[in-house]
DNA sequence: ACATTAATTATGTATAGACATAAAAGAGGG
DNA sequence: CCCTCTTTTATGTCTATACATAATTAATGT
């Protein structure tokens, strides 16, 4: 066979086709596109196949279906972006600079409230808190403050954060099911003799906690000077889907 | 019937009980779960209902599959948070605070290069510069930069931006397909004056950038006092899956 | 005229079977 | 022992059909 037969599944080819008109501008929110008999009739394949690529651009958020009436176009898209909350050891490596961490300070504390007002404290648990300084060629690059719920992960009692940073072994030992993320801009304050820079210098605040089912894990507060970080999301509006 | 019969479909009670399974611990990070012939076994169904169930958690990006070797549990979730981007008149709004908007000034500029190494520059095109300031109970809340492709769009030409605040209005008329957003903290700067604070207060700058296609649409700087504004992301991990 | 009931229609779910495809395991040949 | 070829197996795609469900339209009874 010489032709270059199309490689992709024809389900994938309809819904491709369907996305490209209403991102294109073709097809506009509120549009009725043709019902399942015509596009079977189009493509001249079974109802199942059609209606596995509508499905697929209704979970995608795309297409909005009524029984008796059709198939639409959904309204404009919700307004969020996505977000890479960054790792801040892959951050460094990634811009070719030379990694290392140091661990300022290590305690085990009575559980004080690591959640204050949005989910059940752990009762009696204790808590490691933790201050790290990440450094980028030898250069201070964040600070963090981190509460580690024991309950939650015993394991970390035994870790030596010395050599891992708190978040990337977290990260690939607990699994999370909720995560908020708050991000401020603040002076350096008492933190500044830790990043090497004035009290008063902007830096950006990112507090982060993790939990699983209705348990904290974790909450850090990450401190970056102002001037060497930079937060980015990228968001590719109605084509990105699913994934 | 006075059973409580189950109402929703089978394939989503399938796929319900994996998510739970993973969330639960139950199964963790690359385990395999049961082949397809031995789920329709399990739940006394079709393979192509069990098929629908994993194909879903797939998509979610819960589950790999590899021909030949089975079905299996993904590595943990990729670190991304959904972030709302917020409309300054409903975030001043929804506080219970009271909105103004001034226009501070208004100019058609040549079109400079409104994005710097992204995407191409719009030749010729002409650009909607606008400075304005969004007040809550007639405090300064922030100050926003902006330019607006005439090109991409040419109906803002006319609109009167003292009435409405230019990103409700762009948000409102021009659909776009991707965006950038850059967050950094800094000092206020040469904008102190307009934010009612001093140079040096910390800031967060939100710098926004969005395309329809490879055509720029909009790129606005928002300026917020440190104290008064925080941006929240919350992500709900596995558990949320498509939607 | 108005409320109730029945028919119509598009989508939602499910089935049993078929063939394609990719990857792993096994068999043979050098 | 390594390389190639064949077989096996689980997933990927698709079909034709069936019945369920929800919403609209039409028919009907009072």
């Amino acid at each position: 066979m010489s032709m270059a037969e199309n490689a992709a599944p024809l389900h994938a080819r309809i819904r491709a086709d369907i996305e490209g008109a209403i991102l294109s501008g073709a097809l506009k929110a509120g549009d009725r596109i043709p019902f399942e008999h015509e596009l079977m009739a189009q493509y001249g394949c079974a109802r199942m196949t059609v209606n596995k690529a509508l499905t697929g651009l209704v979970e995608a958020g795309l297409l909005e279906r009524r029984k008796r009436a059709g198939t639409f176009v959904s309204r404009p898209q919700i307004h969020m972006a996505a977000l890479a909350i960054p790792d801040i050891q892959a951050e460094v490596t990634g811009r070719g600079r030379i990694y290392r961490l140091e661990l300022l300070s290590r305690d085990v504390l009575p559980a004080v409230s690591v959640d204050p007002d949005r989910m059940r404290p752990p009762r009696g648990a204790k808590v490691l808190a933790l201050t790290c300084r990440h450094l980028a060629d030898g250069v201070p690059f964040a600070v963090e403050e981190r509460l580690i719920s024991l309950k939650a992960v015993p394991d970390a009692a035994s870790v030596d954060f010395t050599q891992v940073a708190p978040g990337s072994w977290l990260l690939a030992h607990v699994p999370w099911t909720e995560a908020e993320h708050r991000i401020t801009a603040a002076p350096a304050g008492r933190l500044a003799g830790a990043l090497g820079v004035d009290e008063g210098t902007a830096c950006l605040l990112l507090d982060r906690r993790t939990w699983r089912g209705d348990q904290p894990i974790t909450h850090v507060r990450q401190v970056f000077p102002g001037a060497g970080f930079d937060l980015v999301a990228r968001f590719t509006g109605a084509a990105g889907g699913a994934a």
